[in-house]
DNA sequence: GAGCATTGGTATACATTTGTTACCGACGAT
DNA sequence: ATCGTCGGTAACAAATGTATACCAATGCTC
C-alpha cells in the first residue's frame, strides 16, 4: 500500500536536462543504426533502388521498408515511383538528407577507425572476468 | 514444395559492401541513442554517478546500467567503484571515449538543428496521406 | 503456353532487444 | 521503526527485428 503510490522518483525527473531530451527525441528517431546506414548508401551512391538498397545492407525487406518510410516521413529521403512492369522504385536523399550526411559520415568514419579498438577492449573485458 | 528450399537470396547478401557490415557492427554497440547520449553527457560534465546520470538523461535504471556496461565493456567508460555506504560509482569517458566526443557532439547539434524541420515534415507527410 | 524469376512491397509468425516496474541490502536521518 | 538513498538485479511487457510466404503483372525460357 505506502509503496503503489510513490510517483516521486517519476516526478524527479524533470531534472533533465532539456538538451538531452531533444536530442533524444530526434535520436530516437533518425538514430538508429538502419536510418545511418541507408542515409550513408544514399550519400555514397546518389541514387539507389529498394532491392539495390537491400542487398547492400543485408537488411530485411521489412525493416528496409519501414525505415525507408520514416526517413521519407521525417523528410530526409525522397521517393520516386516509376510505374513500369515490374515496378522501380528510387530514393535519393533530400536536402535535408544532404546535411545529415555530414554528421553521419563523421561517424561512420569514427566506427571504421575504432572497430579493432573496441573488438580488442571486448576481448580483454570479457577475459578479466573469469579472473 | 518447390519455393522451399531456395536458398538462393540468402547467399546473394554476400554482395554487402563491407564496409556497411563494419560501419553497422560498431554502430549497432555504441550507435545507439543511450549510449550516445550518456557519452553527451559525460563529455559535457566530466564524471557522472549512476543516479545523476540516471536523472539527467530520464532512462530507466535497468537500461542505465546495461549501457554503461557495454560502454564500460567496448572501452570507452571508465567505471569507479567506492565501496561506501551508501555506494558511490563515478563513471567518465576513457580516451577512446573522449574521440567518441567528436563524432557524437556532430550528431547532437544536427538533432538539435533539426528537431524542428523533421516536427514540420512529418506533419505535412501526414497530412498529405488522408488528401 | 506452363512455369520460372523479377519488381517493391505487405502479412504473418516468431525471436530478440528494449523498456517498465518492483525489489534488494545496508545504512543515515526523522 | 519507517522512510529514503545508493547502485544495481529479476520478472515481466512492449517494441524491434528476422524469416518466410504471398501478391500482381510481366518477360524469359523451354
Amino acid at each position: 500500500m505506502s509503496l503503489g503510490h510513490r510517483k516521486g522518483t517519476a516526478m524527479l525527473d524533470k531534472e533533465q536536462c532539456p538538451d538531452c531530451k531533444r536530442i533524444n527525441e530526434v535520436l530516437s528517431r533518425v538514430g538508429d543504426r538502419w536510418s545511418v546506414l541507408v542515409v550513408i548508401s544514399l550519400a555514397q551512391y546518389g541514387t539507389l533502388r529498394f532491392n539495390e538498397l537491400k542487398r547492400n545492407l543485408g537488411i530485411s525487406q521489412r525493416m528496409l521498408s519501414l525505415t525507408l518510410k520514416e526517413l521519407e516521413r521525417d523528410g530526409l529521403v525522397n521517393r520516386t515511383y516509376h510505374p513500369t512492369i515490374p515496378p522501380k522504385v528510387e530514393y535519393n536523399l533530400t536536402e535535408m538528407g544532404e546535411s545529415f550526411r555530414e554528421p553521419v559520415t563523421t561517424l561512420g568514419y569514427w566506427a571504421l577507425e575504432n572497430l579493432t579498438k573496441i573488438d580488442i577492449a571486448r576481448r580483454n573485458y570479457d577475459n578479466n572476468v573469469g579472473a
